[in-house]
DNA sequence: GTCAACGTTTGG
DNA sequence: CCAAACGTTGAC
């Protein structure tokens, strides 16, 4: 086992934790694997790894560390201006290893990539301008690493492809030329742990990245990326194109760091970032568009996460339809943290969940159609101050009694408290369609969830004219908050319930889609006694005034 | 010296 | 290819 040693140029110095980040300053879960592991849990000590709740976010050069060329250690401390700083803090080279002051190279900083995401961390001018990257790190003097492994081999492969494609120019080949397929997909694998391969651990390997290629993690699946299709770019939001050349996104034509960048694969979300982490590199607004990229920005969708959080830099996490969840899976959503997360249509189970929920304490979304109750029941055993929405569409098998479990407040609640709160408290969304729900739950939803500003009961067969009652009942907190309700096919509901939406204030939006007994003439009439002027009988939508909005098939 | 755990190697 | 093992580093 020999790891480098010897202070030759470039050998690799161990990094060590921060103790700042929130995962440092936290106790060992006690359940881990690693924890298990650990004697003082009773496990045997072999691993020696770190708690997988406590692996810090931003691991700092050791105390030791000093200057290649000087043989000094940091000296930011002794000057002011983000500059001097800079250039009297020590550099860990990422392709080389080799720790230095900028100052100490002469070389201005302007070739450097510097990583934001890893303190003190960047790919050196030398190596920059010598063309090195990540890949040739095993061939140059430092010598004490192994060459990359496999997956990297596909990584810098592609790169190359990449490159040629540029010499080539514009435009950029069809999705099915390049990347090969295979290629393609294992590296698609890698942006999350991969969807059904078995268990695995990205520990080591992860950690590794982080520390060696942080500045391109969350762009490179990316690079594999022809011609992502694109979804939304809402009316505040900017497009833009760049292109992709080895770990530098070229973007064309925006500048403000404080955006985000969200890149879609396939149409599926794969992740948000700042997008000062491309601003990281240079600005090249000429850049050919060779297997263009498109991002967003999605100022207006994601607000930006605090800084400490940029770490993982995940926001939303989409595992739906995944066959199975994996352990690595699990543990890569934990160290991502995200604020939405969809298990949506998977075979999580009620442990997985559980597992989940108790670590994502400040999880804002939580989508889990389809998934069946045994598996969500474990809602039922945590609360979620942070949760905003929750989406619990068709699963099956729900009974009241398990409604009742999950929106109850807690049996144990401290005797202190002076009031027991339910688990969906700060809830505003939540989403029910597909489920027989009666009045009996809708009930339980009307005293513990306050916040909600949504609701969605479509293709909920008990929900009738006495559900609409209840819901906005004198004595319901929902009177006063529900915005927006969608009950289409909901086939108990008539003509009758119409009136009584009038009770809420708040109400902008009413979705009638397919309820087979709400007739158009019903609905005209409503909107004609809200005040004119009256819809066509005929043919939705029908618009009710102060902007209002019943839906209605024809 | 002890303890934690990083990063590499090994074995399945 | 991944999980486990482990030598060694770094903090204290």
């Amino acid at each position: 086992m020999s790891s480098s040693k010897g202070a030759g140029a470039g050998s690799r110095r161990r990094r060590t934790r921060c103790r700042k980040c929130k995962a440092c300053q936290r106790t060992e879960c006690g359940e881990c694997h690693f924890c298990k592991d650990m004697k003082k849990f009773g496990g045997p000590g072999r691993m020696k790894q770190s708690c997988l709740m406590r692996q810090c976010t931003a691991p700092v050069l050791p105390h030791t560390a000093v200057c290649l060329l000087c043989g000094e250690a940091g000296k930011e401390d002794t000057v002011e201006g983000e500059e001097e700083k800079f250039n009297l803090s020590l550099m860990e080279c990422s392709i080389c290893n080799e720790i230095v002051h900028p100052a100490c190279l002469k070389m201005g900083k302007a070739e450097a990539v510097i990583n934001n995401e890893i303190p003190n961390c960047w790919e050196c001018p030398k190596c920059k301008r010598e063309g090195k990257s990540n890949k040739d790190s095993g061939g140059d003097g430092a010598g004490k690493r192994r060459a990359d492994n496999g997956e990297d081999g596909v990584r810098w492969k592609l790169t190359d492809e990449l490159a040629q494609h540029k010499k080539k120019l514009l435009p950029a080949p069809p999705p099915t030329e390049e990347p090969p397929a295979s290629a393609h997909k294992r590296k698609k694998e890698k942006e999350l742990p991969p969807p059904d391969t078995g268990p695995k651990k990205k520990l080591k390997g992860g950690r590794e990245k982080h520390l060696k290629k942080a500045s391109e993690q969350p762009l490179e699946g990316n690079k594999l990326q022809p011609l992502p299709s694109w979804g939304r770019v809402g009316s505040g939001d900017l497009e833009v194109k760049g292109s992709i050349s080895h770990s530098t996104i070229h973007l064309s034509q925006i500048g403000p760091s404080d955006l985000e960048v969200e890149a879609v694969l396939d149409g599926m979300t794969a992740g948000t970032f700042p997008v000062l982490i491309a601003l990281g590199h240079r600005w090249d607004a000429g850049t050919a568009t060779v297997l263009t990229v498109v991002v967003v920005l999605s100022k207006f969708l994601h607000p930006r996460p605090p800084r400490c959080c940029d770490k993982r830099l995940w926001t939303r996490i989409d595992l739906s339809r995944r066959k199975s969840i994996t352990p690595s899976m699990l543990s890569g959503i934990i160290r991502r943290q995200p604020a939405s997360l969809d298990l949506s249509w998977t075979n999580i189970s009620k442990k997985q969940l559980m597992w989940l929920i108790n670590r994502l304490q400040g999880l804002r979304e939580l989508v889990l159609t389809g998934c069946s109750w045994c598996s969500v029941s474990a809602l039922s055993t945590a609360s979620f101050p942070s949760l905003r929405l929750l989406d619990l569409r068709w699963i099956e098998d729900v009974k009241d009694s398990h409604l009742r479990e999950l929106l109850l407040p807690p049996t144990d609640s401290k005797p202190g408290q002076t009031e027991s709160r339910g688990r969906l408290q700060n809830v505003s969304e939540l989403r029910l369609s597909g489920l027989d729900i009666t009045d009996s739950s809708l009930r339980l939803v009307v005293r513990h969830t306050p916040q909600l500003a949504k609701l969605d009961l479509s293709h909920c067969n008990h929900v009738g004219d006495q559900s609409v009652n209840l819901l906005t009942a004198a004595n319901s907190p929902l009177r006063d908050s529900l915005a927006e309700i969608n009950l289409s096919g909901c086939n108990r509901l008539t003509d009758q319930c119409l009136p009584l939406f009038r009770r809420c204030p708040r109400l902008s939006r009413i979705d009638l889609r397919s309820c087979r007994h709400v007739t158009p003439e019903g609905c005209a009439r409503f909107c004609e006694d809200s005040g004119p002027p009256a819809p066509p009988p005929a043919g939705p939508p029908f618009r009710c005034p102060e902007e209002k909005l019943l839906i209605k098939d024809s």
